[in-house]
DNA sequence: CGGACTATTGAAGACGTTCAAGGTATGTGG
DNA sequence: CCACATACCTTGAACGTCTTCAATAGTCCG
């Protein structure tokens, strides 16, 4: 979408648990990630955590900034992550007009929250295991980051527990009842889909519309 | 926020279980509810149901139609609804400057929506139940129709099963526990909170601003 | 008054959690 | 290059919350 580096607009690096945003700021750029994957989280005072956004290459991190208020989660960084700064004094959307793939990528993150909800609402643990993987491989194969039935998966069995709102402790034995059923291949980092039919399904995702 | 009939404006009615918008449609109008209730949906083949939204008196339903593309989710009356139809032709961002109360109700959907994931993720039942009553009784007060401690109710424990992501039995038990410790009076549809405090903590929500 | 929906209660069972321990990678500094 | 530390993954057993099934009572409305 954003090839090249223009005016106002910069090119950032994070590490990986660097924080992008923290609680209560007043954002004043958005960033648009190139590579690397950060979250959007909310933390409980007894340490109960739920991931509640994931930002990939070629997402805008957030989209929300533009409505202006404060930064209400924190974003962390999953992996290293070399993104792009947009300069926007929100209340900016009059600027944005004509950017269409901003107000889209909006649109997509509110229908991807809702989503979340009807996973966490009423998906088994193996349908949200299913839901997220299945989600992470098609977002990456729009961003032109799958390589076939492959896409690299850099989440820990703790971050997948904190976005499915499972322990790490089942989310270690429904990913392994999932290798043994042959719906997944996922090793050092990197998932295989053997067959995306039959993963949309294990997800309870059959009638609803790919997101290619 | 709006006073009165303004130009192209409309007074629209619906009885209870009729819809306000189906799957895939391409809304003309969205409307200002005045009066009643209703909620957003999604449901699943095999029957589970998951309410995503709700929508009280004055608020837009729904905010994010202006972003554009079909209505993703069925919305349905949950009381009879009197509301206020006004016209719109997405992407409509443009025509909406300086209606910040209308980006600043976007804002706010984002932001329960947010907060839902982590009811959904990561509460208990009681928990659940205590946010879900607490967010109701402050939106209702900042509607202006909360008398003192008290305020309408009418959702059936079905459908606070289907936002809680509990069953209706269960529901249940924890709204007679709640009972028991003195944190709410739920009866005919009508719902008092003696401790306003007590019932934030049971959510889990000490910290958290209230949303007055 | 009758029918449909809603609320309540009990008992049994399943899915996921918790606690605990051991094993495997990964990276860093000496 | 090896030693060590840290984080992550894996496994087992016991437990608890919530579900499921089923039956009864209450409420609303034509």
């Amino acid at each position: 979408m954003l090839s090249q580096v223009a005016q106002g607009e910069s090119q950032v690096h994070f590490r990986v648990h660097q924080f992008l945003a923290r609680e209560n700021e007043a954002p004043d750029a958005m960033l648009y990630i190139q590579e690397g994957w950060a979250c959007r989280y909310r933390l409980l005072s007894d340490g109960r955590r739920q991931i509640t956004a994931l930002y990939l290459p070629g997402d805008y991190c957030d989209p929300q900034w533009v409505l202006g208020g404060l930064t209400s989660q924190p974003i962390v960084a999953i992996t290293n992550v070399r993104a792009l700064r947009l300069p926007c004094k929100p209340p900016a959307y009059a600027s944005m007009d004509g950017q269409q793939g901003f107000w889209l990528s909006l649109s997509d993150m509110i229908e991807r929250q809702s989503a979340w909800l009807v996973t966490l609402g009423c998906m088994t643990a193996m349908e949200r295991v299913a839901h997220l993987l299945v989600e992470l491989f098609e977002r990456m194969r729009k961003a032109g980051l799958a390589y076939g039935q492959q896409c690299a998966m850099p989440l820990t069995q703790i971050e997948i527990a904190d976005m499915t709102g499972l322990t790490p402790v089942h989310v270690n034995r429904t990913l392994q009842s999932m290798r043994a059923k042959g719906l997944i291949e996922l090793q050092s980092k990197w998932l295989r889909i053997p067959e995306l039919h039959a993963l949309r399904e294990a997800a309870a995702m059959t009638g609803q519309l790919s997101a290619i």
